[in-house]
DNA sequence: CTGAAAGCGCTAACAT
DNA sequence: ATGTTAGCGCTTTCAG
């Protein structure tokens, strides 16, 4: 195995200190013969600095620190993509950890950005890791929790979010524009992002007349379950003699299941029923399939830039999300 | 702003050393009491040990890096996961960098690894990093090199990629049986296994006596080009009277482009044409598209697994491919 | 412009 | 079992 060439081996190579070396190539006043001198050495052994030694010195690391709770979701995709593009533009790396979709393991992964000195963290993580966060953000690690907003949040801890209830709106009204009116939701579960689309909807249904019943709501924590989910909405469309005519799901990660569910049925989109679903990914397209989409790849873009940017105070971004109409809400189509 | 409590200011609030300290916190000979008041003190003081001087210490940190060519393709996606597995049950991160198909970024990230001194790198990046990775190799720091092989690549220095004439060959067989004879490809060009993957088809095809004209393979780098490379293969059909009855994408990640430019020309699949592709995806069974698969999470598990177990020598590893038949090339359905 | 020396926070001999 | 001491590789005063 070679050893790596040290600070000091570049000086003694180039008959300087180690404090001109520092110097060239941190940039500072040194003449050109010495500079030349020292890139030479550079190059002759092979030399890589340390980032390590270098963050100890500073106080902290130059990465940017990611906790996701689901990488599988495309929407998390993009939003580390975009991440990812303010990290590069900033000389920095993402240092990214995927918490399985468990509580425990998200604590523990914030600890360990923590420890890892992070130059800021951005958290797609429940309040579990709200303590942790607060501290970070007081011992001057700029925090960034996405997909919720934070009550309370000390400078230096900002959230990014979408604005929920707008598109549990605005799926309410586009469902009723074309023309359903008994509709069935699944959710998955306890968060407050999915709590507060189905409000939205609920709200907004309210508002034209259509009642939107606590059992039209199955929660499917995973895919597994959606199933059912489906399965009783139909059920209970059929019991009270008012079928279903539409579906809609509240995130992104359950669509694939969710329109598998109802194709594995033989019901005929949006022939039978009507869906539509959060988030747009690449196949919406090619499958006609209507979403509320997310901004995430801006998103991904704002939180970089909150990391490295510092600003002062708490800033709490939200976004609009858009409807993307195409065909599987029987939408009509424009001359 | 409060200041970060260092594990001298442990030391002193527990009455101890700060060695006493760092042997509670790493488990080494002290009494109860000692680490009764360590433990008291790291509450009180709400201690987080910093990972970076650690990593000083041994050399090295304990982080996994990689280097992902384009963060948008399902596989690298999987391959992640896979890693990220991984590295979550060695109390170990994954610094993930993007390199936006970019080869200056390829080196400039594998040389930030490298001085992040991480505990190995996985990349995907093409030749022009080699160097750099060969030299880690001989640092103690092993390399896995993700979709290619490497020839005489040191100890430390190791490979995990797919058998691309195989999963050609599959394409070849199976769209064959189908009844196809007239074959279209979409390639993404220079890169080894694309060319691997289009020689492994032309030779299997020879064998039914089926030929795989220069002109039936088009290459299109970015999804923009596809539409066009679809057209000229549809063109050429035309001329020569003899219409393509199957079209083949190499790459997984220009398989939406490719559907699309098809369907967006009102061409049935597999009515007028059969389509196949690379790596499997969430929505490929909804849309009944037969694809040759790649085990990509698998080979996230075992990347990870080369950074953490650092076998001696090199060691390459081939995955095979496996075809998952749908409907997308006309397969005769079983009863 | 340059070098000597102190120190960043932590670990690991070496004594005691 | 515990404290003392010497670094890990680098940056940064502070003299010269």
């Amino acid at each position: 195995m070679v050893k790596r060439a040290t600070i000091g081996d570049v000086a003694a190579d180039a008959g300087v200190s180690t404090a001109t070396v520092s110097r060239v190539l941190n940039g500072g006043a040194v003449t050109e013969a010495a500079a030349t001198r020292v890139w030479e050495a550079v190059a002759r052994l092979e030399y890589t600095p340390n980032a390590l030694t270098k963050g100890v010195f500073a106080g902290r690391s130059s990465t940017i620190g990611v906790v996701i709770r689901d990488l599988s979701s495309p929407f998390y995709l993009d939003l580390i993509r975009g991440i990812d593009e303010v990290a590069a533009a900033n000389d920095s790396l993402v240092m990214l950890a995927n918490t399985f979709r468990r509580v425990d393991r998200e604590v523990a992964q914030v600890r360990t950005m923590d420890e890892q000195r992070v130059r800021g963290v951005i958290v797609t993580t429940g309040e579990a890791t709200d303590g942790r966060t607060r501290r970070m953000a007081e011992n001057d690690t700029p925090c960034v929790i996405v997909a919720r907003t934070v009550p309370d949040a000390p400078p230096g801890m900002h959230s990014i979010s979408l604005d929920n209830a707008e598109a549990g709106r605005l799926m309410a009204v586009h469902l009723a524009g074309c023309g359903r009116s008994s509709i069935g939701v699944v959710t998955s579960g306890r968060r407050p992002s999915q709590i507060q689309r189905t409000a939205g909807l609920r709200l907004a249904l309210a508002d034209m007349g259509l009642p939107l019943p606590k059992d039209a709501v199955t929660v499917a924590e995973t895919e597994e379950e959606v199933s059912d989910a489906v399965g009783a909405l139909l059920a209970r469309g059929r019991v009270r003699g008012e079928p279903l005519d539409a579906i809609v799901c509240t995130t992104g990660r359950l669509t694939v299941a969710v329109h598998t569910a109802l194709t594995a049925r033989g019901i005929a989109i949006p022939g039978d029923i009507a869906f539509m679903t959060m988030d747009d990914f690449p196949w919406a397209g090619a499958l006609g399939i209507t979403v509320i989409a997310q901004p995430s790849y801006q998103m991904g873009l704002r939180a970089g830039e909150l990391v490295v940017d510092r600003p002062s105070g708490s800033v709490e971004l939200v976004f609009a999300p858009a409807l993307v109409a195409r065909t599987s809400c029987g939408e009509r189509q424009k001359a």
